[in-house]
RNA sequence: GCGGGGAUUGCCGAGCGGUCAAAGGCGCUGGACUUAGGAUCCAGUCCUUAGUGGUUCGGGAGUUCGAAUCUCCCUCCCCGCACCA
């Protein structure tokens, strides 16, 4: 109990300890050293804005248990960290905190109070955060003390974040080498857009942008003709309808807008003219109109030339498209309801002197057949579902989005609607847009999918944004270099290759500048306020790392660090004479910047969480294969899914986060990074659970006092090991080497479960054979695997390992030690054999002693016949590669002269065989085996049974006692047993 | 919708053609230690049985000497979908 509650804290102190003693010693710093291999690993760079919580610590310490396995396997390891600043996120944090947002400096007060103690700190701190650069610098200080608190084996001399002056230079360089080899091109698109701020607008812009979805919708407006070049336009989601089309509704209430537009005359709402001002149109206002003043009036609906009417509806919304549209009754609930209302509402009809005979005689269209539906399914639904009136929203959207689905999934164009006939939904939705398009009665509307307010309330439309620039990641040529890439990289684990593939073929042309946010000046349209979108800040960075070292070192200025220079030192392009005398920088200061680039580079190993697959993994590999020549590829990267508590992803307003910040004090480093790397695959979301984070503190405390026990004496010096010692060093031996297997692929879980929980159990359950053991044997034998266990965990929990290794005895730091090869050998193998047999005996003795009730005094075991080994051995021959069929086990067995005599009893044994065929696959242990393994267990197993005498007896010795016939039970691995 | 992943014993979660009744954990049950214990340690935890038997891995069909693992169909769940890092 007192060792219970000491024993995280004096875990604390030694992780402090060893910290500080890795900071002094220089131990992680990446130093050119041509003598070993390389291995260059980076971890996506984190983002400055916020403390980081325990969901990021299994990433960077997955990374970490990376960077110290290859360490101690002999590797050079550089695994430096930067900070992405860039983008619209700390703009965001600082324009709340300027505008006194107060969930926003509620937010921040408790983030600042993981760090700061004092009250007038907190909000001297977050005051601070007006400025936006105080944000980066200020999370960046801290997530890098964060960090080292967590023993990762950082090289912290590399530090820069993606706003620094001189790394807008890189991101500029990569720019220029994009643009000229023309991945870089120029068109409109469509974006969200605040009318007030006349700028785009993200989600962090959005009001309850994190809840409400906002994205950009495209419509069809299609154009009703009214006269010559004059046009109502309706818009539409559903162009194929056109065909059902029977009048026109507009609000009668509502402002509308003649409009001369690109050489034509439009009706819309006075909302919609103002939208389609900013979609890339010359737009004209010719007059303004109430919706009235148009009703009754007779259009032509393109394509089909029928004249249609138009008619008042008040569930027209202006604000919504064109603020006009068509009505299709007998598919579109809305419609069908409107026209029923209408045409029983005598008051309008007179108010706005509708042509009452002409209203009531309009019917329903059926163009589109469906499954279980008859002919006018919006019909159907709205008398279904009790649909009253137009003012029943409610079941009005439901029926709309029921019969959208239905209709677009299965169904079919009537014959009515001339060369659509028969085509899917699906299919003729697009291709009457393409004709409309095509014969100019119909433009693209694009609108928001919600209403959406910017923060500064203005609201939001969907905008054109001409001439924008765009990364062509659809270019064949490049798209096909990438492939190349990934096909050649290895992707752990390998299941996401597909989510590659696929990202690869879905990427096009993507929109790489922007209006906000922090970043590089696009260096195309200088001085035009356009920044490069922050993701580029992170896929060719790797390489800034190999040299921002020397940057900071010589005070090397953002000017100085001219294009020519880049293609100097990290593609060996141009003159360094001339690179010298430009940049004005010594020869000599550039000859180390490239070698060390040159030197570290590639990137040897890339982990980061999965959710980047699709964006800058992807695109990692896309700007390396345009700017770098192959040998500088990404080889290989690493993944794993993030951190859920009480089921759901760790964030602020779950209040389910645990800061890294809080996780020394709150559990222990070596328990976390333990935990986090072992209790699930990298593939699924690992569910923090205190509970489960416990059972690892008690076994790293058994592990701890285990090899407390031993720290006072030596290895193995003359003595000689008994049979459970020697199995005990050859089950953590060949625990150990698979655990190595398993981090050579990068499998942690798998390396921790096989080489920490695993030797564990293995020494728990020698303690319990062992017992009757001279001390020294014990000491000894433990003392042997624990030196082993200290070396070959220590990338997992490298602060125990270093205490423990000095408390061995040992002055050399354990995360520098090489880790020892592990050779299993035959003697091993038998080892691992007999004790799996021996488990499985005692499993059955201790059945069988369940059963009787009583207490053996007598436990005879009866080990099988030779010829059954024998008969085993041929059988697993003959079925080596085919089915298995008894009478080739009998034919051959005649043959056999150990056999033959016995044909009788293999009949019996073969049909044993048939039921288990998987016998056949398992290795066996010869009949001497068998019994040494027993033999060495006689003392444990009788010990166990309150000194029952334990009996070996041989079934082909003759006169052995067996009164039961149960030696000619006995099977190979499988011995008979007889309680009295 | 498109694309991807998944469904395992009370729960979480490994396994992905053969010692698989299926790792490990949680929970539960019993015991030890204790004044006490929501602490810790040990044992047990599908059903049956002097053991080598039966029924299980979302549902259904199939391939195989052998399937949780492979194939096909069905049902349900999760994730990503561009100007957001």
């Amino acid at each position: 109990m007192i060792i219970m509650t000491n024993f995280l804290e004096v875990i604390r102190e030694i992780e402090k300890k060893w910290q500080k003693k890795w900071q002094e010693d220089n131990v992680f710093v990446g130093v050119i050293d041509k003598s070993k291999p390389k291995w260059f690993l980076t971890v996506s760079y984190p983002y400055a804005t916020a403390p980081l919580h325990i969901g990021h610590s299994r990433t960077y310490g997955l990374g970490d248990i990376f960077a110290r396995y290859k360490r101690q396997q002999g590797y050079n390891v550089l695994w430096p960290m930067g900070f992405h600043i860039t983008g619209t996120p700390v703009l965001a944090v600082s324009w709340k905190i300027r505008n006194n947002d107060e969930d926003e400096w509620k937010k921040y007060r408790e983030y600042i109070s993981i760090y700061e103690k004092d009250t007038k700190r907190i909000e001297e701190v977050i005051s601070s955060f007006t400025k936006p650069e105080n944000v980066a610098s200020y999370f960046a200080k801290k997530i890098i003390q964060d960090f080292l608190k967590m023993g990762y084996s950082l090289d912290t001399t590399r530090q820069f974040t993606t706003g620094d002056s001189e790394y807008n230079k890189f991101i500029e360089w990569q720019y220029i080498k994009l643009n000229n080899k023309n991945l870089i091109t120029k068109g409109n698109h469509p974006i969200l857009w605040c009318i007030n701020d006349k700028n785009a607008v993200g989600e962090d812009d959005i009001q309850a942008g994190d809840e409400i979805k906002v994205e950009v919708t495209e419509f069809v407006g299609i154009k009703f003709i009214l006269e010559n070049n004059s046009f109502l336009v309706a818009a539409t989601l559903r162009p194929e309808t056109i065909f059902g089309a029977t009048n026109v509704w507009i609000h009668p209430d509502g402002f509308y807008n003649e409009i001369s537009i690109d050489d034509e005359t439009w009706i819309i709402s006075k909302e919609a003219t103002m939208k389609l001002m900013e979609q890339d149109h010359k737009i004209t206002i010719i007059r303004e109109l109430k919706g009235e003043e148009i009703l009754d009036k007779i259009v032509e609906v393109p394509i089909t030339k029928s004249k249609i009417p138009v008619y008042p509806a008040n569930f027209i919304d202006t604000d919504h498209a064109t603020g006009i549209v068509y009505s299709v009754p007998g598919h579109a609930p809305y419609d069908y309801t409107a026209l029923v209302d209408l045409q029983k509402d005598e008051k309008t009809i007179e108010k706005y002197a509708l042509n009452s005979e002409k209203l009531k005689q309009i019917n329903p269209i059926s163009m589109i057949k469906v499954k279980d539906y008859g002919d006018f399914p919006a019909v159907e639904l709205c008398q279904k579902l009790g649909v009253k009136s137009q003012e029943d929203t409610g079941k009005l959207e439901k029926a709309t989005q029921t019969i959208y689905k239905d209709e677009y999934y299965s169904g079919i164009m009537k014959d009515n609607t001339g060369d659509f006939e028969g085509l899917k939904i699906e299919e003729a939705k697009d291709r009457i847009a393409d004709v409309l398009f095509d014969i100019n009665l119909a433009a693209p509307i694009y609108e928001t999918s919600a209403k959406a307010s910017c923060r500064c309330g203005g609201q939001i439309i969907v905008a054109i944004i001409q001439n924008q620039y765009f990364l062509n990641y659809g270019d064949a040529e490049w798209n096909k270099k990438a492939f190349e890439a990934l096909n050649k990289m290895t992707i752990i684990p390998e299941k996401y290759r597909q989510s590659f593939e696929n990202t690869f073929n879905w990427l096009d042309k993507r929109p790489c500048v922007r209006r906000r946010g922090l970043g590089t000046e696009f260096p195309l349209t200088k001085g035009e306020g356009w920044i490069i979108e922050s993701l580029s800040d992170s896929v060719i960075y790797m390489a800034y790392y190999t040299i921002v070292k020397h940057i900071k070192k010589n005070n090397i200025k953002a000017n100085q660090l001219k294009p020519m220079l880049f293609d100097y030192i990290l593609l060996d392009e141009g003159d360094i004479k001339e690179v010298s005398k430009k940049t004005e920088l010594s020869e000599h200061i550039i000859k180390q910047m490239k070698e060390e680039f040159e030197y570290w580079y590639p990137n040897d190993l890339r982990h980061t969480a999965i959710h980047h697959i699709s964006n800058h993994l992807s695109f990692a590999i896309f700007h390396h294969v345009a700017i770098f020549p192959e040998k500088y590829w990404l080889p290989a990267f690493s993944l794993n899914d993030m951190v859920s508590r009480f089921g759901e992803a760790m964030s602020k307003s779950k209040g389910n986060v645990i800061p890294i910040a809080l996780v020394p004090e709150k559990y222990s480093v070596d328990l976390t990074r333990l935990h986090l790397a072992s209790v699930a695959t990298p593939e699924t979301v690992l569910e923090w659970k205190d509970t489960e984070v416990n059972y690892a503190k008690q076994r790293l405390r058994k592990f701890w006092e285990y090899a407390l026990s031993v720290t006072d004496t030596t290895g193995k010096k003359n003595i000689a090991y008994s049979f459970p010692s020697k199995i005990l060093h050859s089950s953590v031996k060949t625990n150990l080497k698979s655990a190595l297997e398993a981090i050579e692929k990068f499998n942690a879980r798998d390396y921790i479960l096989d080489g920490f929980y695993a030797n564990i159990r293995a020494i728990d359950e020698y303690y319990k054979i062992a017992e009757h053991l001279p001390k020294t044997e014990k000491k000894a034998v433990l003392r042997d695997i624990i030196e082993k266990i200290v070396i070959i965990m220590a990338p997992a929990i490298p602060h125990i390992c270093e205490e423990l290794n000095e408390r061995m005895g040992y002055t050399d730091y354990v995360s520098l030690k090489l880790i020892p090869d592990i050779v299993i050998t035959n003697e091993d193998l038998l080892y691992a054999l007999q004790s799996k047999y021996m488990t499985d005996l005692m499993e059955d003795i201790e059945q069988i002693v369940k059963l009787v009730k009583t207490k053996p005094k007598k436990i005879h075991i009866y080990i099988n016949a030779e010829w059954k080994n024998v008969l085993y051995e041929l059988a697993k021959k003959i079925f080596e590669e085919e089915a298995v069929q008894i009478g080739k086990v009998m034919s051959a067995s005649k043959d056999n002269n150990e056999l033959s005599k016995y044909m009788k009893e293999i009949a019996n044994e073969a049909k044993l065989m048939l039921k288990d065929p998987t016998i056949f696959r398992i290795k066996i242990l010869s009949t001497k085996n068998q019994k040494n393994a027993i033999e060495g267990y006689t003392e444990f197993i009788s010990d166990k049974y309150n000194k029952a005498k334990i009996l070996i007896h041989m079934a082909d010795e003759k006169e052995i006692y067996d009164p039961q016939k149960k030696a000619q039970k006995a099977r190979p691995m499988k011995p008979a047993l007889l309680l009295e």
